[in-house]
DNA sequence: TTGATATATTTAAGTATTTCGATAAATAGG
DNA sequence: CCTATTTATCGAAATACTTAAATATATCAA
């Protein structure tokens, strides 16, 4: 609902670009969505090959940016898309057609 | 480039998403959506405070993203917005959602 | 052709980002 | 408690990005 959808200003936009701006940052991304609802840290590092910090940290990005969120099951680390901040991100660019 | 290229490949996206990753060239933008139409360098070069080389470089970095297009008038440089592609763009946002 | 104007390029400095090894912190299972 | 497992943080090197001064190129107007 475009109503409800809070306007996103320019310095979230630019955050949530930078957290996009990277390959390996996009793939983990992809995985999450292919994984149908969540992925466990373990899970991406299986899939991209980078060092697990390197992981670690674009995971934080990702985090920071809050495309994504997580939680904590024992010590493992659930990863999931965030829908809504893409809905208003993607308001952001629409934003910005003419 | 001739049909609708309904799936924007992720290298792609992060060219695109690199271009929006900063704040003066989102602010590049707005400026050429509010002109309405398009808009000369140097009337960018009024609305931001930056060096001409600078500014310069910003727009050639949303041209080779193809987030905007232009055409020479005299030694002027006229600049649009490529709507197009920032809704390919937000199709391939689409497409990260679950 | 000459001088002024508009934009682009080169170069270099400063800053930010990416990556990984080493290591720390948290927790699960024994 | 001890040990293995999972994820996070620190520190440093390599790479990439941003910025502006100097300069180049293109075009206009006289």
């Amino acid at each position: 609902m475009l109503s409800n959808a809070v306007n996103m200003d320019a310095k979230k936009a630019e955050k949530i670009s930078k957290a996009l701006a990277d390959p390996n940052r996009l793939t983990i991304l992809k995985e999450i969505k292919k994984s149908k609802q969540c992925m466990y840290c373990a899970d991406i590092n299986e899939k991209i090959n980078l060092a697990q910090p390197s992981i670690a940290h674009h995971l934080k990005l990702l985090l920071e940016s809050e495309l994504v969120t997580s939680d904590k099951e024992g010590r493992s680390v659930r990863y999931y898309l965030n829908n809504k901040l893409m809905d208003e991100y993607i308001q952001f660019i629409e934003g910005l057609k003419n």
